[in-house]
DNA sequence: ACATTGATTAGCCACTCCGCTAAATATTCA
DNA sequence: TGAATATTTAGCGGAGTGGCTAATCAATGT
């Protein structure tokens, strides 16, 4: 029962990633780049398409990758980002599907 | 023209103040609570629910009600807050549809 | 080894968010 | 009118967010 109420608690949280995850507009706007573009860009071609300063761009790949929105592998001297789509079914599984 | 930009803005301002509402976990609380205890309640009885103090809960309050996400009216004394279910669409309609 | 390219990390600053308490604003009732 | 009740608004303070530039790390090519 604590081990369930643990995982409760992990969802809880996963959700909370997700939310705060793409409450912003560029996050959800690189989310859309990224499925749009085939699922999979490099750091670069992504920062190229916005008008904020690389690290900006970064940070926010961050916070999407916290939330299990993208996954990054290394190729060579670029990484590459990957959007999850499977992350964005907790909005739903987890909290819309409670309302009509 | 010139209105169809305007209103697609409008519309990307207002998935904005819904998905930045439900960011917090005490208002998607709140939104549940009120769903599950019928769909309407007063902002005293919302606020008896919740840890925080009452001022606190009123601001949040203000926050779904500018998200469109509520709706209030008064009622003698009371204020009673009832959720609008049909302003979480957006989130569907205008954002997540577009991913599998 | 060194320079170059791709990307992240560090650190600063302005602004917003969210908790609180205290004060103000309805509305009802005596 | 004045007291009591229900709720919001004002305003403070600490913590977090998001923008930037400068510095750093990692991989490649010469």
């Amino acid at each position: 029962m604590a081990r369930r109420r643990q995982s409760l608690e992990s969802a809880a949280h996963a959700l909370d990633l997700v939310l705060a995850a793409i409450a912003h507009p560029a996050r959800r706007q690189i989310l859309l780049t990224l499925k749009f573009r085939g699922g999979t860009m490099t750091a670069g071609e992504i920062a190229a398409r916005f008008e904020c300063a690389w690290p900006t761009t970064t940070r926010h790949l961050k916070v999407l990758l916290a939330a299990g929105l993208v996954k990054r592998s290394r190729r060579g001297r670029q990484i590459e980002y990957r959007v999850e789509e499977r992350a964005l079914r907790a909005i739903h599984e987890q909290w819309l599907k409670y309302f009509g």
